[in-house]
This record gives C-alpha cells, sequence and structure tokens, in this order.
DNA sequence: GTGAAAGCGCTAACAC
DNA sequence: GTGTTAGCGCTTTCAC
C-alpha cells in the first residue's frame, strides 16, 4: 500500500527515524541543514504523517468528540460553529458525529467516539436517560449541551427552562391571550423541562396549561396543530418547543387559511436563521446558541486538562425575539 | 491512565491475548466457554476496545472521510442522510469533517482526514480547485459532490448543471418572464457550471442574461435584492443560485414591500426544506440529495475494494417543483 | 482451539 | 544535535 513512512523518509535523508519525528514535531533541537534535508525527503516522497500511529503511541489523542443529535436542526449547526471555534483556540480537533434523533444512534456514537480515545465529549441535546450520560461521564469528561444533568459528574450548558417559556408566556399574555398551548419536543432534549416552565409560568398567571405532545422537527408541529384544528375550540397561540416545530405549525394552519399573528400567534424557540427569515419573522426566544457551544467547549477543556474554571453547570438567559408571529388575541 | 486493555482482560480471565483479540473480533474458533470467561472478565473492567491501536495493527481503518464544506446549508444534511445511509449498508463508519465554506477550511479537513488514513473521501460542494481535488484522488479514492471535476480521477456525483437552470429559465419563460435576474454561487461549488446553464438557457431563448455575484447563503441573496433595487429597473424575475439565496433575495425584496409572486417571481434550487415550508412556498430545482448521498457512497467503496461498478461519473436529473413564489410576469 | 511472537508507524526517554 | 531502544494496544501468521 502506498503512504510512506518515516522510515522511508529516514533512509532518504539518511537520517534516524527519531530524527524524522522531531523535525515533524517542530522540534527546536534539530540543525537547520538536518531539517531542510529531512523536509525535502518527505516532500518528495509525499510523506503524510500518520495520526493513528502517533496518537497510539503518544497516548493523548489531542481530540474531542462532539455529537449533534440532529443535522437537520439549524439549531445545533449554530452550536457547532462555537464548538468548533472553541477546540480550535485551544488546538483540539472535534471528531463530529450525529444520531439521528435516535437514542440508538446517540450510543453508537458515544461508543464509537470512546473506542477512538478522544479526550472529552461534548454531546449536543441528548435524548438518553442521564444514567447512560453519567456512565459515559465516568469514562471521559463530558458536557452536555441542552438540557439538564443532575450529579455533578457531566459538565451541562443550557438555557433557563424556567425563563425562556415564561418570557414566551408572558409575551402572549399581554397581548391578551388567554389559551395557549404547547407543542412539547416529546423525548428530545429538554422538552419536559420546557413543558414545565410552560406549565408553571401559565399556572402562575392563572391559565390552565394545554399541551399537545411533539418532536422536535416540523412534521411534528404540523400534526399538532391538525389536531388542534380537530378539536372544537382552538387556542389563540401557540408556544413550539422549538423554531422547526412553530415552522410546521404554521405550515399546517395556513393550508386551512389560518394566519399568524391574525388568526393565531405563534412563539418558537432557538431564534434560528428560520426565525430570522422576514418572510417568516417568527417570534422565537433566543438562546445564543454559538455562544453556548464556546461555552461547551470551554468547560469540557476545563475538566479534560483537570483544571475546571467554574461551576460545571452554566445556565444562558434566554431572551424573547419579538416579530411577526404574534399580536393581539383574536376575540371569537 | 484508565482504560484497561487486552492484556487486562486476558490476565483476569486467565487466557492469553490473542484470544481476547479473537472473542473480540467475533472470531468462531473459540470455545463457548473462553468466550464467556473472556466476556465477562472485559465486562467486570470494562473494558472497551481501542480502536487507535486496531486500525494500526489492522492497516484498515473501516473509516472514509466526508466532507460537508458548509453545516448550514440543509441541502447537506439531506445529502449526508444518503452518505450515512450508505456507509452503514456497507458496514463503514463515516468521518465527519466541515469546512465552513472556506477553501483553508477545505485543506485542513482533508489534511485531517488524511491523517487519520481514511479510505476514501467523499467531498460535498467543495470550491478548491480541481487540480487539488486530482491531488487528493491520487492518494486514496475520493467522490466529489455537486460539482464537475474532468479527468476520470476523481469520482462525481451531480446534477445536470445544463438542465437545472433550463428548467428554472422554461418555467419563468412560459410565464411570461423575459427579464431574469441570476443570483449566482459566486466561487461555490458548482456555481460557475450553474452560471453557464442560465447564460445558455436564456440566449436560445432569445433573452439576454443577467447575472449578479453572489454566494450559496441568504447574505449574498439580500445583498443581491438591494442591488437590483437600486438599478433603473428590476427584473420580473430572479433565479437564486439555491434555496438559502433565494430565501435571502425575497427577504431583501419584502423588506421594500415587494411580494412573490405578485411583484416578482423568485426560483430557488435544491428544494431543501426552506422551499417545501408552506408559507415559504418556493419553487424550487430539486436535485434529490438523499439520493445522491447514497449514490456517492456506493461511487467511493466500488473504488476503494477497486471494483468500481458503474462510471465514475452519475449525473443526476434535476426537476422543477412548482410553488407559490412563481407566477405570472408583471406588466410595468 | 489456543498461545507465542512479530510487527503496525510512531513517540519518548535515554545515551552518546 | 542525533541515534538507539523501548514500548503504545492491538492484529495476525504460525506453531502446537
Amino acid at each position: 500500500m502506498g503512504h510512506p513512512t518515516m522510515e522511508d523518509v529516514a533512509q532518504r535523508a539518511g537520517v534516524s527515524r527519531a530524527l524524522v519525528s522531531l523535525v515533524m514535531n517542530d522540534s527546536p533541537k534539530v540543525s537547520e541543514a538536518r531539517r531542510t534535508s529531512v523536509l525535502e525527503a518527505a516532500a518528495e516522497l509525499g510523506y503524510r504523517r500518520n495520526d493513528v500511529a502517533r496518537r497510539l503511541a503518544s497516548r493523548r489523542t489531542g481530540t474531542v468528540g462532539v455529537m449533534l443529535n440532529d443535522l437537520h436542526n439549524p439549531f445545533f449547526a449554530e452550536i457547532y460553529d462555537g464548538i468548533d471555534a472553541g477546540a480550535a483556540e485551544h488546538g483540539k480537533r472535534p471528531l463530529l458525529t450525529t444520531a439521528s434523533r435516535r437514542v440508538a444512534g446517540e450510543r453508537e456514537a458515544i461508543e464509537f467516539m470512546l473506542e477512538q480515545r478522544v479526550e472529552g465529549m461534548v454531546l449536543v441535546s441528548p435524548r438518553m436517560p442521564s444514567r447512560e450520560l453519567v456512565a459515559a461521564g465516568r469514562v471521559v469528561p463530558v458536557v452536555v449541551v441542552g438540557r439538564m444533568v443532575r450529579g455533578g459528574v457531566v459538565g451541562v450548558v443550557t438555557n433557563d427552562e424556567r425563563l425562556g417559556p415564561r418570557l414566551a408566556v408572558r409575551h402572549l399574555f399581554d397581548l391578551g391571550h388567554r389559551s395557549i398551548t404547547h407543542v412539547d419536543g416529546g423525548s428530545g432534549a429538554g422538552a419536559r423541562a420546557r413543558r414545565s416552565g410552560y406549565e408553571r409560568a401559565m399556572r402562575d398567571l392563572g391559565l390552565r396549561p394545554d399541551v399537545i405532545a411533539g418532536d422536535f422537527t416540523e412534521v411534528a408541529g404540523a400534526d399538532a396543530a391538525r389536531l388542534m384544528l380537530r378539536r372544537k375550540r382552538l387556542p389563540t397561540a401557540v408556544f413550539a418547543a422549538n423554531d422547526l416545530v412553530a415552522a410546521g405549525t404554521m405550515d399546517a394552519f395556513e393550508d386551512v387559511g389560518l394566519l399568524a399573528p391574525d388568526d393565531i400567534s405563534i412563539v418558537g424557540y432557538d431564534n434560528t436563521f428560520l426565525a430570522r427569515l422576514h418572510h417568516v419573522g417568527l417570534t422565537s426566544i433566543d438562546q445564543s446558541a454559538e455562544e453556548m457551544g464556546r461555552m461547551a467547549m470551554a468547560v469540557l477543556l476545563g475538566r479534560v486538562t483537570g483544571d475546571p474554571d467554574g461551576p460545571p453547570v452554566r445556565l444562558v438567559t434566554p431572551r424573547l425575539v419579538d416579530r411577526r408571529t404574534t399580536g393581539p388575541a383574536r376575540t371569537d
């Protein structure tokens, strides 16, 4: 097979293998003459270091695993931007994996990363039981993004799931809405906390919570909307588990001629580019994705190097971004 | 450091290291008794195979590299679905990397994958010069998705960039449009071919092409729209390089009160979920992303195993999906 | 069936 | 500065 080795380079340059290694790692204690001839030999041979061997020999992999639960959710792409930037700043290479929103996919991804001997992992919106996350956290440092995991074994970066829904509900309440339905995220990461936050916020205002089971996808949002349409009374507003759900909900309502904000108000979550598109103009709860990603990497690396700076749980403060899908409650 | 090794397992089970290896690889020639005791010992120790060592020793990595140029473009997520499925079917693990739409990012990603000794790579929409892609293709089998690369060294899966733009232009022409501006993809993958296809289609209909330089992003689309607005005459239709550009264009037009399809018609490309959202309802050119991903993996694996089945270049036939952003040309 | 032994390509002391 | 020598944790003949 092709790939030349250090041995090949060493022979061609007439030096020892160790010297080649030193050159490849930019060691200062190599004479300029040697360095040049080694680099020349390497170039001629098309040598490229074998990171597999390197990792084995040096017993540090220099890579951190990153699992994105769903590549289709733009929110995760934004989080990844922060993770990637954070990793680059610290000289680490992220090993990116995905789970396709399946718990089995998450297990496979985690197992894969562990077999690659990553030095730590950041898991974005995993839906597996906390117990399993903690188990993973006992093998290597782990930071979970997008949901709470208690016990202090794994680091956490997430937004305040009490405040976010409260902002949404309060905003709608102030617009006169009293009948606000929540389409939740089903078994998705943080869905339960978000639902609880919603329920609490509703009760605090003396309103009756109304939850429809969903998932963090457009399809789930559309299904939920159709379910609402079959009921005898339609809510005046919908608080969706995330922007995708909101989009799906709006779609299905639009199919029967109901438009936001005139016929029904809609609030999303995550403030993704989808919400920001002017002709969508979705009112949404922002939780600064990129910053969360960067924060996750910072927390992780602190734990990897053994000197954590700051607490293991970081709570980001969400804020409401008011756009065009919310307005005064319709009066039937 | 933690991680137990095969040696540890072997000692605990009272067998040799080789036997443990056989068990871990499900070799049939191991007695049931041994197998059980080895697996028990492994479980007790929390043994997890070290894939780094495994790959070094077996000199096959079993992984194929996948580079997605931009994690934010939903089109790529859909392509990845196909790639992932294809890889799974063939027992390969994809090693996912991203490039953030920068050529430098692409080089880093490719270099990284090569250092990991991937058995092959599929590069989704790279914007680096063909020369570099061919160079990479001489190191390991490479399949490029989303643009043409000639010479037969690297495999190619892309759509017919003559037909796609032609469908768009023809559709608009049939609706009475004669002034159709193309916002192109700048230096993005396939942007040039798409632009040429547009120009040719226009000329074939006796129309004068009008191109505004862009990029495959919403921002570029919005910029282009604002540029058009500063001109003396507005086209009656816009053919955007992709759905993101189309969305950005629509946004900027909407800012000044111009709506599709009444004031201006818009056609996108890729038919992503964005176009499919009902309240966007973007007319777009579909190129079956998932199938392309699956195809790419099939072509790649054929080349990896040395028995390519079928030609190295696969041309997918695009089709127009007519939605709500295109209508009769306005008559000034 | 099972074990011994020789690597895989590299790093990291340690001598010189 | 440069070379020698052990490994890193595993796979893979090849005997027994």
